[in-house]
RNA sequence: GUGGCUGUAGCUCAGCUGGUUAGAGUCCUGGAUUGUGAUUCCAGAUGUCGUGGGUUCGAGUCCCAUCAGCCACCCCA
């Protein structure tokens, strides 16, 4: 084993086993989007440091630890991107997508954070993400969450996942209520456990969310986040909770939600699932009224979510996904030197005759047992078969492997009509 | 970064308190059928027992280290 090279720690092949899953909810989650009216952009992989540092926070755990950051030849600080929201904003930016207009954006791709690997946390982890920005009221908010609601209906997770909802208030009134918060804790700093004191200084809202039996007493007398959030945070929750109220989103309020990274603020949410363990965030996202400016472009409110897709399709994995069917119709069985070489050749003709025809054409020789063995392990209903007969009589058989139909010869332009109208009856 | 459990054929696993040439199922290949698959029967192929050290007359089995996986803490999608 030691003279195999394996795959970094963290980093995991997706197989064949899983892809039909991984393209099932691709495919789903492309045509939500375009129901809804957003554009993909892609972004580099790679971006500099600096970027994330001033997005995330300095004193993250994002930023301080899990990055993977190297020096490029010239000597700039990069990094392997461990989100999506900074280099979406950044290339917002970059090509004035974001100046006096607004965006719908959606984008997927591999994410690269240094933890330590667990059920459902990767180090290579993939999301797909959604960024609106120039939209500041709780409209946006809501269509958000609807569309994330409605995929998980399409998807058949909507009794696997419930939604949590918060509100942080302003950037000012955060960072007030950061200070009163702080303040309190220092106070208590006595009776924080070492997580909590560790996260005084990094992210004290997080203390809130401590599962810590010992911790509860002190959090439940702290100052509250509801109590310290402006007028303007407030009413604008109230309006997102009426308008979920009104499209039957059921949402439980929660007040120690409180997300990771710095550039939060008014709305966060989460939806959850208790089927995975402990990483069970499945997508969760806010509003990020400061983080254009604060990346150097013009003020702009801003507000998307994320998924894991490692996550969804693990509880895709529970539920079974839909029959998606990408086995060939037929296996092509070839036996003879004249077969082989006119099989590739009947294989072309075929699928230039019937659009959409997935005909797998049999490499390598070998006897017609081990051929029709590998027609069976292929999945595909049919087996077309070339011989030595059929070449000189210039036809083709056909021969169902999955119900007790007779084996048919005909000439290749009947095969080519038997196979469109095959199609057509399976409707395939 | 911290802790617990686990590493034996491609895959799933057995291997008792250390004792000769390391096993099963599955998968793969060939045959029973000179051109017909999933069943059955027969035969065959495949392992540096994660890696490196140590203890021992002798290690898959015990000890240490290391790497990897899983689970939890932490973090978060």
């Amino acid at each position: 084993m030691s003279k195999h090279i394996q795959a970094v720690r963290g980093m995991n092949d997706i197989l064949p086993d899983v892809t039909p899953a991984w393209r099932y909810l691709e495919g789903t989650v492309r045509g939500l989007f375009d129901a809804y009216g957003y554009q993909e952009i892609r972004m580099p992989i790679v971006e500099s440091t600096e970027l994330f540092k001033r997005s995330i926070g300095e004193v993250t755990d994002i930023v301080e630890k899990e990055m993977y950051t190297f020096e490029d030849r010239n000597g700039d600080m990069l990094t392997l991107r461990p989100e999506g929201t900074a280099g979406c904003v950044r290339a917002g930016i970059q090509n004035g997508l974001l100046h006096n207009q607004t965006q719908r954006l959606w984008y997927s791709g591999p994410m690269f954070r240094h933890e330590r690997p667990q059920k459902g946390r990767y180090r290579q982890f993939h999301q797909i993400g959604v960024e609106t920005f120039g939209l500041a009221g709780p409209d946006i908010d809501a269509e958000l969450i609807l569309m994330s609601a409605r995929l998980w209906k399409q998807l058949g997770l909507a009794d696997a996942v419930e939604l949590q909802l918060n509100s942080l208030g302003s950037s000012e009134s955060r960072t007030a209520y950061r200070a009163i918060l702080v303040e309190y804790l220092w106070h208590h700093a006595d009776q924080l456990d070492e997580d909590s004191q560790r996260r005084l200084n990094s992210n004290p809202l997080r203390v809130l969310d401590s599962k810590n039996p010992q911790m509860q007493a002190l959090i439940a007398a702290a100052p509250k986040l509801s109590d310290h959030l402006d007028a303007a945070s407030r009413e604008h929750f109230e309006q997102l909770c009426a308008l979920l109220d009104a499209a039957g989103v059921r949402y439980t309020i929660n007040p120690c939600l409180v997300r990771g990274l710095d550039y939060y603020s008014k709305t966060v949410f989460e939806w959850v699932t208790d089927k995975l363990g402990a990483q069970g965030t499945v997508c969760a996202g806010g509003r990020f009224d400061g983080l254009v400016e604060q990346l150097g472009g013009r003020g702009t409110p801003a507000m998307g979510f994320a998924m894991g897709v490692e996550r969804l399709i693990a509880l895709l994995d529970q539920g079974g996904i839909p029959q998606q069917d990408y086995r060939p119709h037929a296996y092509l069985v070839l036996l003879g030197e004249q077969a082989q070489r006119e099989g590739l050749l009947l294989a072309e003709r075929l699928r230039d005759a019937v659009p959409g025809l997935r005909i797998e054409t049999h490499c390598g020789g070998g006897s017609f047992k081990s051929q029709f063995k590998k027609a069976d392990r292929s999945g595909a209903p049919l087996a077309l078969i070339l011989g030595e007969e059929e070449c000189q009589q210039g036809r083709v058989g056909i021969k169902p492997l999955r119900d007790d139909g007779e084996q048919q010869q005909m000439s290749h332009g009947e095969a080519a009509e038997w196979l469109a109208s095959y199609m057509q009856q399976t409707n395939d």
